[in-house]
DNA sequence: ATTTATACGGTCCCGCCAGG
DNA sequence: CCTGGCGGGACCGTATAAAT
């Protein structure tokens, strides 16, 4: 069994950097701290520390040991001072993942609801792929995770997806990009240098569907998972870019390009994936009902 | 430049004490 | 009685400053 008590004391000596200030964070004297040390490294029979002139240096091992205590005693720090607040004072955890697929600033109007809650909230927020985040939902490692798409029927996993509203794409590029094929919509956008969406995204295969219809061929320049990332390209002039029409003030601010033009005819969607429980969390509603008032044109279902 | 004094940080040995 | 955790005091090696 893992002596809790000898790790706290190499934490907090690792942490400080001597054994003196550990001594005065705990309030013991050198030769405990010092020998309890000790007898951990005898545990293993690997050393923790090395002696560098007076001062105490970590060892390989020690760096590989020290992340462990930092979880487990940060851990422990965050329980004893939410138990140590008055109920109503405490914070609700909230942990959301998000799909890389999805804009930044629509995860932030969509969880922007949930602060002003009156009870204080504490959100994590995580971004990946999605089945990485539908796993770690299913092992209620997240509370909510937001995508492009609902729940995939394939996984055997227990999720309750909710629509949070869909609206239509704008098309941005920058000035110079957009003095060239920013006449004309969407015709303009033939043989435009264009980004897309990754294969993984449900936009994409509406994107090109759209496209084609519309015998429209633009040349596609590049392809992102990551709606972030195809911004980032975006801004850099490569090519013409989509956003969700919500968010078009707000990307044309911030990447200074110029919009090009909107359509109704390709439209995103954004879907919060829960696992079916009885009690609520508090931050989903907010996110549900939130989204409702204000965010997008009105979810059918 | 070398020696000496002092301070500092860590360790070793030993005895005390509480809990099983 | 044994064990784990603790502190008192002695001790060691090193850093820094003062004296030679």
């Amino acid at each position: 069994m893992l002596n809790y008590r000898q790790l706290h004391y190499f934490w907090v000596v690792a942490k400080t950097g001597s054994i003196v200030r550990a001594c005065e964070q705990l309030n013991l004297t050198p030769q405990t701290i010092s020998g309890q040390i000790s007898l951990l490294e005898d545990t293993y029979g690997l050393p923790l520390f090395r002696r560098v002139g007076r001062q105490l240096e970590l060892t390989e091992t020690g760096r590989q040991v020290l992340p462990y205590a930092e979880q487990i005693f940060q851990l422990g720090n965050d329980l004893q001072s939410m138990l140590r607040m008055a109920p109503k004072e405490q914070q609700i955890l909230f942990r959301v993942g998000v799909a890389d697929v999805v804009p930044k600033s629509i995860v932030y109007r969509l969880i922007a609801p949930t602060m002003e809650l009156d009870k204080p909230i504490r959100i994590t927020c995580r971004e990946d792929k999605l089945d990485r985040l539908l796993a770690d939902l299913a092992i209620q490692r997240l509370d909510l995770v937001i995508s492009d798409s609902p729940m995939p029927s394939h996984l055997d996993i227990k999720g309750l997806s909710q629509k949070l509203g869909e609206c239509g794409i704008s098309f941005f590029a920058t000035a110079t990009l957009a003095r060239n094929y920013g006449e004309n919509f969407p015709h303009c956008l033939n043989g435009a240098p264009l980004l897309i969406p990754g294969p993984e995204t449900v936009i994409r295969s509406r994107l090109l569907r759209w496209l084609a219809e519309q015998k429209i061929q633009p040349r596609i320049v590049g392809e992102f998972d990551d709606s972030a990332l195809m911004q980032a390209f975006g801004q850099s002039g490569i090519g013409v870019f989509i956003a969700p029409s919500v968010i078009a003030q707000e990307v044309m601010r911030q990447f200074d390009v110029e919009l090009i033009g909107q359509t109704e005819a390709v439209t995103e969607s954004f879907y919060a994936i829960t696992v079916e429980r009885k009690s609520r969390h508090p931050g989903i509603v907010a996110i549900t009902e939130g989204a409702r008032r204000e965010l997008f044109t009105p979810a059918s279902d």
